[in-house]
DNA sequence: GACACGATGGGCT
DNA sequence: GCCCATCGTGTCT
């Protein structure tokens, strides 16, 4: 299987963002290997972008979003629920696009005890249900996507034109569309 | 140190 | 549709 390699993440981030629709995410622990084709994904421009959270320039934890693209920053929201961003930007900049939803393929029985649920769509549609499925978790901050355990197809597969629309959850950035969906039962919302 | 705040999701109505 | 758990992080004192 041939897999991203650090070129692909060393472009902007909103190309990047929709470039990674229809790819698919690996992910292989002692435990068995899961993959899912993405099929939602978010931008979060760095220092352009107030919703971004390398927005005020770098910090202990969002200094990894400065750092080589094609790694993975991983951060806890709500106090429980994990969010997977690969980092990609071009030279000298900042910026990460968050996985949303993956439409599960290999492993989903594994997705599923993990999950703690039957339904192959609430497998990893949403943020934290991806990372649950996925297993990603604070440990994986800063992992080589193009290195190591989590991994990226090169491969892709498109079942339906991309739409974009306005980011969910947030404050500001609202006016920007920078939400990446390919439409269908696997992405989070419409 | 202290404190306010989420790039969310599960459970209940 | 509404409520709210829960904790790492950033900011302020």
């Amino acid at each position: 299987m041939r897999t991203l390699s650090r070129s692909f993440f060393a472009r902007p981030t909103l190309q990047v963002a929709e470039s990674l629709i229809g790819r698919t995410l690996y992910r292989l622990t002692g435990e068995g290997l899961v993959s899912g084709r993405i099929v939602e994904t978010e931008a979060y421009c760095g220092t352009d972008d107030p919703s971004s959270h390398a927005f005020k320039g770098p910090t202990p934890r969002s200094a990894i979003m400065f750092g080589p693209p094609g790694h993975l920053y991983v951060y806890l929201s709500y106090g429980m629920h994990h969010c997977a961003n690969i980092v990609a930007h071009s030279s000298g900049r900042a910026g990460a696009v968050l996985l949303r939803a993956v439409e599960p393929a290999e492993g989903k029985d594994l997705m599923a005890q993990r999950r703690g649920v039957d339904s192959p769509m609430l497998l990893a549609r949403g943020p934290g249900r991806l990372c649950r499925a996925f297993a990603v978790s604070l440990a994986d901050n800063g992992a080589d996507l193009t290195a190591g355990a989590i991994s990226i197809g090169a491969r892709r597969v498109l079942r339906a034109p991309i739409a974009r629309s306005a980011r969910v959850g947030l404050r500001a950035g609202m006016d920007q569309p920078w939400r990446f969906y390919e439409p269908g039962p696997w992405t989070s919302r419409p």
